[in-house]
DNA sequence: GTGGTCTAGACCACG
DNA sequence: GTGGTCTAGACCACC
């Protein structure tokens, strides 16, 4: 079974801290083209949320191209999935604020440089 | 002038961009130690948003140990001033997305690693 | 239902002397871990003020870890809140400022300690 | 020479820190009936601030009746100086919350009782 | 003139 | 229905 966490502490809101671990899970190819995503009340229930939470995580990842929606049918993870717009701006706009929070905890260029290289290992390596 | 600016397309709250723009101007050290930001109703005015809204703004800033900010007087940059730990986890999460969405676009490992450099690169040659 | 009162005629503004209030219910257990705390709008209308300055209230709280602030849900307090250290040394600024306007008021160390001890059984003993 | 010291960094006004300080020497005794206060100017000068500043604190002290202001002539402490209004319930509700402070910082009856006590002894022997 | 507080009221995000 | 964001605008506290 998947492992969906949500950090009820956290102020992100929790349909996007599920959306976002599916999209990890995509990413990494741990769910692939045609497999079927748990069924909302399922998740709902093991994750301890309401059903429109879930729901509103799925509708963010259609909307993206990710999965595939159907009413009756189980959510299915899209193949040739290319995540919708390019939105580069925006993750420039985030590394950036990443980049910005690292140097004022004192770190320097190649300290943020290791830290990106440390990033990138333990996403694909997993 | 300092240039700010705000999307008000974008679903990031108005008052956290401002933040946000600071903390990189603190960050590159385009603002130093001791150095006054722009009055609250100015930037207001400059901006086109409520004197609230980058009140609220400033008050982050301050919260953050990033400016000084007294009755009175103009809202000064802090220098020795690390910020009030950003907590790694959750910079380690938003990367973690980054990640994901790059790889999404079709970006594979080198092209992820190339895209950190390039951001890294603007920060700090800027 | 919580009383919660508020002096206008007071210098110290609305929303820390609401803060200020429910800091005293939690630290007294008038209020325990996971109770919840009345929503923003229906305090705001039995104090008479107005809904952002109570929010502000609840925003002091959850900054300081006494309460759990969640979009769409009721705040809560929080259990093994430990406050976020206010600082011994303003605490024992205040306390020499209040000995010192016993004092002036004519009051002998005896008298001091009375009072100190009288507020301290008020507290406890409530 | 008088040591009157500000603490720019507290979100306490400047004022009232100057004013609390000669409340507090009075109290102690360290100013006594008769003994001139530094003038104005001299003390801004020393201080590092508006001569408005120190100003508004004599004006304080001399509405609590603690120092005769005139014209002309320097300020002087008023001897037989008994404070103003009695104010005995704002003590209360300040000692209140500093209780409240304290035990959300974990500390139990006795080591309230012990903390004021440390108080009173700091205030009276020195 | 600076930042801070508060209001009334609209609209949004979240669950 | 909950808390969050933002506005327009008034008034206060501080220096």
């Amino acid at each position: 079974m998947l492992t969906i966490e949500v950090d009820f502490g956290s102020d992100r809101p929790v349909y996007r801290q599920i959306a976002e671990q599916f999209r990890g899970l995509v990413a990494r190819g741990d769910l692939i083209d045609g497999e079927e995503l748990p069924s909302v009340r399922q998740l709902a229930a093991n994750v301890g949320v309401n059903l429109n939470t879930v729901a509103k995580a799925y509708r963010i990842l259609a909307d993206e191209g990710l999965v595939d929606l159907r009413h009756g049918s189980r959510a299915r993870v899209l193949g040739g999935a290319r995540a919708r717009a390019p939105e580069v701006e925006e993750l420039e706009r985030e590394l950036g604020d990443v980049i910005s929070r690292l140097v004022l905890q004192g770190r320097g260029r190649e300290e943020v440089q290791a830290f990106f290289e440390t990033a990138v290992e333990r996403f694909f390596e997993r």
